[in-house]
DNA sequence: CCACGGATTGGCT
DNA sequence: GCCAATCCGTGGA
């Protein structure tokens, strides 16, 4: 069964420009794409976490906008891409109202096209084990090596043709699991982490 | 299987 | 100077 991603609409501004909860649920099961040297890089959004810098202490935008988080403060519909641990970029999309600080951090995707591009800039080679193919896109860090996303794309406009998402399916509610986010130590207690029941491709249970 | 620590830049206190 | 929205290799059970 091959998706037909060509059939498929973008997500429109008017997608992003809502509340950042509804936003991350809504995310799974869409289809992001990451056009790299011609080829459309995709896969299917199954880990979500969503950050709100007016209540969550978590959040890079929590305390105000800097150099570095103007991005999330603008407009939704842009991806925000920041570089942590010295290694590593992770990549936003961003939600709600200019000012705001809220977007979406892309944790797990499950990869659909171009998989052997994706090999060679994770892995620098074709003939994955079963262990790095799971490996992929499992984890932010791992979707930004793999899909070539780095401080150039920071500031991307997903409303146009280098990176954007994809309509695609409605994932119903019973398919959800919602968990603590991972890997923070600060207003760690919000649920606001959201994956996809039993999915290969989710970063951790 | 799990726990631990190193990597290595740059933002902010 | 401290430490991060992570990943991976190592070493032990």
């Amino acid at each position: 069964m091959t998706i037909q991603i060509n059939k498929l609409k973008k997500l429109p501004n008017k997608f992003y420009q809502r509340e950042v909860l509804k936003v991350a649920r809504e995310l799974l099961g869409k289809i992001f794409i990451r056009v790299y040297n011609g080829k459309k890089l995709a896969g299917i959004i199954v880990e979500v976490e969503a950050y709100d810098g007016s209540i969550d202490r978590a959040a890079h935008s929590f305390g105000g906008m800097t150099k570095r988080t103007e991005v999330m403060f603008a407009e939704g519909g842009l991806l925000y891409v920041y570089f942590t641990y010295g290694v590593h970029f992770c990549s936003n999309v961003v939600t709600g109202n200019k000012g705001e600080g809220t977007a979406v951090l892309l944790r797990g995707i499950e990869p659909i096209r171009n998989i052997d591009v994706m090999s060679i800039n994770r892995f620098n080679k074709n003939n994955l084990t079963e262990k790095e193919k799971r490996n992929l896109t499992s984890g932010p860090a791992k979707i930004t090596q793999a899909f070539n996303v780095g401080k150039e794309e920071n500031g991307t406009d997903l409303t146009k043709n280098k990176i954007y998402i994809l309509d695609y399916e409605n994932i119903s509610d019973s398919d959800i699991v919602i968990t603590k986010r991972i890997g923070i130590t600060r207003s760690v207690e919000l649920p606001w982490r959201f994956y996809i029941k039993d999915n290969p491709y989710v970063s951790k249970k």
